[in-house]
DNA sequence: AGTTACGTTTACGTTAACGTAAGGTCGAAG
DNA sequence: CTTCGACCTTACGTTAACGTAAACGTAACT
């Protein structure tokens, strides 16, 4: 969590507003996720990072933007779908019909992994299933072998 | 379920056993899939059907094996999983090690499910929370614009 | 013979989300 | 000045599971 302030080296007397910056390596590392990942998710315009000469500089809204891309991932969108939400629950253009479709959104996904849900629960019971032949089959390839 | 024996066409005299053959088309239409997977299938090795003259001959036992890998693939096997249990589970090898590695991978899979399981509770729980977020921000943004 | 239906092989195309070079820039350290 | 180390861009490679198209064989019907 290398947090650093507006001009980092050594300028403690600046005391202008506490700007969290950081690099893309500092990201990387914090969110666990390749540096390659973060120029892909800005290439695909999920975060959008400012430059210092040619470096990305990260700031902490941009820790939020792909904290929501990870979160999505563990949701099962896919990156655009994730731009999608991210774009649409973006402050700049708040208003009311944005909100309700994201929640429309939301929603639709909602059901989605509701829909999965059962079907991880069906492939339990397949799978137990199978196992369950497995031993039985097992159990009485060694009582045959016992009769030889 | 066009079922077919020995020869189809009109030698109902002979009376050799009842040996079911399939049309790739009739497989494809049974299982849902297109005859293109079912192809694909047997290049990876999961089927292997018979041959006359050019065209394939699917039997009852190529119709188990495609209901595994069906089964596999909703259980989230990838192919080569599949293709792994196929043959662990295929009766000419069926003795007790073969059997135990085939729990034993069962078990694994096992295990993989379970945790998906719990993703998607983490997920429905993720999306709840950002839905009550949203609502709130619509609730106060309408709130405020009343106040306007 | 011609057409239609169904089968075959070969092989390139597709999608997602990065991985993996290859080569170039830039500022600090020795 | 040279060498790092960290950053950059460009661009081709990768994996899975087929889709899709081309070009052809064969059998049955008309």
């Amino acid at each position: 969590m290398k947090k650093v302030t507006g001009k980092a080296r050594s300028t403690p007397d600046d005391a202008q507003a506490v700007v969290e910056r950081y690099t893309i390596r500092d990201l990387a590392e914090d969110f666990a996720v390749t540096t390659r990942a973060l120029r892909f998710y800005e290439e695909r315009g999920l975060l959008r990072p400012q430059r210092k000469g040619q470096s990305r500089v990260y700031s902490a809204a941009d820790r939020v933007r792909l904290t929501l891309v990870l979160r999505g991932k563990r949701l099962g969108f896919t990156l655009d779908e994730s731009a999608e939400l991210i774009a649409m629950y973006d402050p700049s253009g708040n208003n009311e019909g944005q909100l309700q479709a994201l929640i429309n959104k939301i929603q639709e996904k909602h059901q989605r992994i509701v829909a999965q849900k059962s079907e991880i629960e069906l492939m339990l019971s397949d799978l137990k299933e199978w196992e369950q032949r497995s031993r039985k089959a097992l159990r009485e390839l060694s009582r045959g072998n016992k009769q030889n």
